[in-house]
DNA sequence: TTGTAAGCGTTATCAC
DNA sequence: GTGATAACGCTTACAA
C-alpha cells in the first residue's frame, strides 16, 4: 500500500453530491427500503458519476454475517467433484452468495480451514463427498454455521443433505446388465467404507435378486477407494480365477470403470461389450470418450448443486429449521459398453 | 436470523476476562505488534476459554482491503484448468489469502463478476487462460486492483503474467517426434486465435526447420478451440487425403490429442505408435490412462500457481511495481505414443 | 508496553 | 419518506 490516495467513493460523497443524507444513500442500495423515486434517482445518478459501490465488508460487519459460503471439497482432481463446482458457484451467485474454495486434501489448509472460515463469519458451508471429516461439520454446527452436504450419509443432526438416488442407480445398472444377457455379475467399488458405494451396491444386489439372479452369480469386489487404479486392481483379481470371472460388472464410479475396462482389455483380452459389459456411475466427461463409450448412471449435478444451495440458504435464514434430506434422481445413459 | 443470541465472543469480552484493554487483545493478534509476553499469554488464555477469533471482516474494513482473491476461470470442466485450482488455493492460503471462485463461462456471473468482486474490496484477481476478456482485467487495474494471469499474452500494462514455456514445449515435441522416425509432421490446435497455441506451434515449426525438416512435410491444422471434438475433426481432415496424411502429430493440448487418437484409430485404422505418433500438451490425468498412454509436454502446475500467487501478493504490497512476466519450464513425459 | 479515544463505512433506530 | 445518531468489532495514533 504505497499509494494512499483513496480509490473508492463512499456513501458520504454520494450523499453530498446528491444533496441527501447518508441514510438515503444506504436505503437506495438496500432492496425493499423506503425511498422516494425522486431521491433514489438522484442518488443513483451521483453514485454513477462517482463510481460508488457499497462496501460489502462494512455491510457484512454491521449485519454480523457475511455472504461468503465455504465450499469444502476434496480431490479436486476427481472429475466428478470438479464438475460439481461450476453449478455450485452458479447457484450461489444467483442468491447473492460467493463461494470460497477450501481444499480438504491440503493438510496446510485443513488444519486452518475451520478456524479461517469461522473468522470470516461465513454464512454457511457446503461439503461434498469425500474427505472432510464429520467432526469438522459438527464444529461448524456448534458455532451455528449452517452446513449442507452432497452425497454424504445423513448422520449429522442439523445438517442438510442431498444425495443422488444411489440405490435406484444400482437397480438401473442391474437391469441394464441383466437385459443385455449378462450371467455372471460383479460389483466393483468401496461398498463397505463409502456411503455412496454401499447404497449403490445395495440397490444393485437387491435388484438382481428380484430379477431372479442367484446370489452365487453375483460377486462383490470391495476396493479401498474409488479410483482408476482400484478398478485395474479389481480386474486383475476378478479375472485371475477363470471360474468366477464376470461377464458384466457395475462399478461404483466411472473412474473405477475406466480402470477396470482398461485392465480387462489389455491384460485379459476381453472385448467390450462382446465378452464383458460394464456400467459406471457419475457420467463424467471421460465416459463419453470414444475409447470408452461407457454406459453409466448419470448424476444430476445441476440439481445437486441447486438443492444444496437452496437448503443452505434456507438454513441461513432460519438456523433452527428441521434438517432436510433430499434425493436427486439419476438416469441411465446408454453408450457402447452394454451392447 | 431468528436466533439473536450472539454466538461469538468479541475482543471486549476477552479484554475483560484477561483484565486488559481491547487494544492489548488486538495487538496480541496482530503479528509484529508490541505486547509483553505476560499480557500476550493472559490474552491468549482468555481467548481460548471464550473461543475468541478475530472478526476478519471488521479487520478488513478498517484496513480498507480484504484478504480475498478472485479466481476467475473459465471451463472448469477443462481438466487442466481444474488441476490448476488446487495448487492456487494452496499457495494463496499459505499467504493468508482466500480464493473466491468466479466462473467466467457463466453469463449470470460474468455480468456481475467485476462489480461484485469490486464491492468486496478484494485484494487482487487471478485469471487463468481462456475466456475472461481483457477488458475485464483492464477495469480491475483501473480501480487499482492487482491482476495476475496464467498462460495469457502479456499485453496488459501493469498486469503480471506467468506462462509455461510454450515454445520450448513445441520444440521438445518436435524433437521427440523427429527422433522416433516421423517423416510427415502435423500440428493440430488453435494456432492463430489462441496465445498458447500460437507459441506452441511456433516452437514446433521452428524446431523442425532447424532439424532440417522441409516445410512441405509439415502440415498446420488450425482448430477453433482446443477440445476433444476439435481433435476428432482434425483427424478426419488430415486423413481424408492420403498423400498429406501425417505419421506424427503434435497437438496443442492433451484433450485435442485424445480426440485425434480416437478418431485416427477408430475411423482410419491407425495403430499408435506403429503407424502414428502423437504428442500432447498439459499432462492431464487422462494422458496417463491405459487406453491412451499419451506422451506429452507437462506443465508445472505447482510452479504456475506459486508464481502467480507470488506476483500477486507482491503487487498487493506495491501496486506500482513494474510488471512481471515469468516463464515456467515444461518437461517432456514419455509414454507410449512416441514409440 | 499500555490504555484511551478516534475512526473505518455501513445499516438500524428513532424521531420528525 | 427523511435525516441525525448510535451501533457493529476492530485497528491505530496518541498520550501516558
Amino acid at each position: 500500500m504505497t499509494d494512499k490516495e483513496k480509490s473508492w467513493a463512499i456513501a458520504e460523497d454520494v450523499a453530498r453530491m446528491a444533496g441527501v443524507s447518508r441514510s438515503a444513500v444506504s436505503r437506495t442500495f438496500t432492496p425493499g427500503a423506503s425511498v422516494s423515486a425522486k431521491t433514489r434517482m438522484r442518488v443513483l445518478e451521483a453514485a454513477k458519476t462517482l463510481n460508488y459501490h457499497v462496501d460489502i465488508n462494512a455491510r457484512n460487519m454491521i449485519r454480523g454475517r457475511s455472504t461468503f459460503v465455504g465450499v469444502i471439497t476434496s480431490a479436486l482432481v476427481s472429475p466428478f467433484r470438479a464438475q460439481l463446482l461450476a453449478p455450485i458457484a452458479h447457484h450461489l451467485s444467483t442468491r447473492g452468495l460467493l463461494p470460497i474454495l477450501m481444499n480438504a486434501d491440503d493438510p496446510d489448509q485443513t488444519g486452518y480451514a475451520l478456524q479461517m472460515l469461522l473468522n470470516y463469519r461465513i454464512a454457511g458451508v457446503i461439503m461434498t463427498s469425500g474427505a472432510p471429516p464429520l467432526a469438522l461439520a459438527r464444529e461448524y454446527l456448534e458455532r451455528r454455521v449452517p452446513v449442507a452436504m452432497i452425497n454424504r450419509a445423513p448422520e449429522l443432526e442439523g445438517a442438510d443433505v442431498i444425495n443422488s438416488d444411489n440405490a435406484s442407480g444400482g437397480a438401473l445398472a442391474a437391469r441394464a446388465l441383466f437385459d443385455s444377457g449378462v450371467t455372471r455379475f460383479a460389483f466393483v467399488g468401496p461398498h463397505t467404507t463409502h456411503f455412496g458405494g454401499r447404497q449403490r451396491c445395495g440397490g444393485f444386489v437387491d435388484a438382481l435378486a428380484s430379477l431372479g439372479v442367484r446370489k452365487s452369480r453375483v460377486t462383490l469386489c470391495n476396493t479401498l477407494i474409488a479410483s482408476y487404479e482400484a478398478g485395474q486392481l479389481a480386474a486383475r483379481e476378478l479375472f485371475a480365477a477363470a471360474d468366477t470371472a464376470p461377464d458384466g460388472v457395475f462399478c461404483a464410479t466411472d473412474m473405477v470403470a475406466l480402470g477396470f475396462m482398461d485392465e480387462a482389455r489389455r491384460t485379459f483380452g476381453r472385448r467390450i461389450p462382446d465378452d464383458l459389459r460394464v456400467v459406471g456411475f457419475d457420467d463424467i466427461q471421460h465416459a463419453a470418450l470414444d475409447s470408452y463409450r461407457l454406459s453409466t448412471i448419470a448424476q444430476n449435478t445441476d440439481m445437486l448443486a441447486n438443492s444444496v444451495v437452496d437448503m443452505l440458504s434456507q438454513r441461513i435464514a432460519d438456523f433452527s429449521r428441521p434438517a432436510d434430506v433430499r434425493i436427486a434422481p439419476v438416469a441411465f445413459v446408454r453408450r457402447a459398453t452394454t451392447g
